[in-house]
Order: structure tokens, then C-alpha cells, then sequence
DNA sequence: TAGACGGCGCATCGCC
DNA sequence: GGCGATGCG
DNA sequence: GTCTA
């Protein structure tokens, strides 16, 4: 529509991903704030109405100081980002980034795991992996779908008669994230459960996440 | 130029 | 088992 | 990495 015409300038998205590149790899070694920095910076551009043409056009701008400005400079240069191209280019960095993509494993178990020589999700099922890791393993395929917008749907629509009937028909559960945005699809479901008409603070926040979780447990939604 | 950069529940681990 | 620290999302 | 006190 109108008030969110799709802006895609190919500079800019080069750098994009460029700068993505690196702050993943900051973050699957820990280094947090770091990889938070590139958010910011690469959130700035995601949200430019204009192409770069030169490093000086985002100087000022949110996130952006002379580290990234040089960054910006050389892809626009070269055409590429040395850097980038070092640090996705190591093996290490390569196992790390693959292994922190499971979800329940971190930097520091993933470093863990690299030190005792595995490099691949194969490599990981005769690995030692706590619960958590274990489970994000065996669902990796499965975790990487995108859901449907539709079926996003079905989703609330089951979850509105759950709470009605099982929780609180005051209870309401509000979308929010990538589907409220109106995505075509989504990585997973953003719920908040709101009680709009309730005066009473009675209920604390324990006592409905406990209902809500049994409910959805009883009625074999989550396990 | 040092320190902040979100806060928190849950699981796990090391120590007592 | 209790308890604080750490990892993780 | 960036920003602020």
C-alpha cells in the first residue's frame, strides 16, 4: 500500500547483508553488544528512503559512527567488504554460526563443541548435548519453516476457543509480530493475552500462564 | 574515555 | 537438597 | 560498535 511502498535500493541492500554477515558471526562468539551495534545500524538503512551513494549520506544517522561509515565506504568502493569476506570464510566461524543456529544452543556450548571437533549438525547427534539442544537438533528442519499466513490463523482461532472455553472468556489473545504486520508469512506466532474488560487485578500473571499452558497442554496443542 | 547497552524465567552446573 | 552463577532465548 | 556522562 501506500504508506509502506517497499523501498529496495541494491546498494543499500548490499550493505544490508554484508553488515548482517559480520554481526552474525559476532553473535554466534557472544560478542553481544557488538552484534547489537550492526542491528541498530543495519535497521538505520533498512529504513533509508533513499539508495547510498556515498558514506557521508548516513554520517549522524542512528547507529552509525566512523566504524560503520568506513564499512559502507569500502562496499561502496569495492563493491565488497574485506572483512566480511575473512570472517565468513573461517571454518571455526562456519561451525559456530551453524550450531548457534539451534535453537538451545549458544556461543558457549557451541565453542564448546567446536573444540571437541565437531563441524557439522551430523557431527552433533553423537554429541553430549543437554535436553534443550537436544530437542532444537532433532526440530531444525522444522523449526526453519515459515508458517502461512492462514495457518497463522487457524492458530489464533483455535487459541480464542481454547481460552474461551478452558481459561477465561475474558481472555483475549491478541496477534502481534511479523502477522500483524500483515506478513505472508511468519517464523512464529506472537501472542499477547489481554483481559480488556477486567477491573480486577486479582489474577496474577502466574496463576493465567499456568491455566493457559495446561489448557493448551490438555487439549494436546504443545506438549 | 570509561561504562552502558533490557530484564527475566527456566535449565543446568558447581559448590556447600 | 539448597543456593548462587551461568547459559540461553 | 555507538553513544553518553
Amino acid at each position: 500500500n501506500s504508506f509502506c511502498t517497499l523501498l529496495a535500493f541494491a546498494m543499500n541492500g548490499t550493505i544490508i547483508d554484508t553488515l548482517a554477515k559480520v554481526a552474525e558471526v559476532y553473535r554466534s562468539n557472544g560478542v553481544v553488544y557488538r552484534y547489537k551495534a550492526y542491528r541498530t545500524a543495519i535497521d538505520t538503512i533498512k529504513g533509508l528512503d533513499f539508495e547510498i551513494t556515498s558514506a557521508d549520506q548516513v554520517k549522524g544517522l542512528k547507529g552509525i559512527g566512523k566504524g560503520m561509515i568506513d564499512k559502507i565506504a569500502e562496499i561502496l568502493r569495492t563493491g565488497a567488504l574485506q572483512q566480511e569476506k575473512d570472517v565468513t570464510s573461517d571454518p571455526v566461524n562456519q561451525a559456530l554460526r551453524l550450531f548457534t543456529s539451534v535453537h538451545g544452543i549458544g556461543p558457549v556450548l557451541a565453542r564448546q563443541l567446536v573444540e571437541q571437533g565437531y563441524r557439522t549438525l551430523e557431527d552433533l547427534k553423537a554429541a553430549h548435548l543437554p535436553p534443550a539442544a537436544r530437542m532444537g537438533l532433532a526440530h531444525y528442519e522444522d523449526g526453519k519453516e515459515r508458517i502461512p499466513f492462514a495457518e497463522v490463523e487457524d492458530h489464533l482461532a483455535h487459541m480464542r476457543q481454547l481460552m474461551h472455553g478452558a481459561v477465561d472468556p475474558a481472555l483475549i489473545p491478541v496477534v502481534c509480530g511479523s502477522h500483524r504486520r500483515l506478513g505472508p508469512t511468519s517464523g512464529d506466532v506472537d501472542v499477547l493475552l489481554t483481559q480488556p474488560l477486567s477491573h480486577s487485578q486479582a489474577a496474577s500473571k502466574y496463576v493465567y500462564l499456568r491455566l493457559v499452558v495446561k489448557a493448551l497442554r490438555d487439549a494436546g496443542y504443545v506438549p
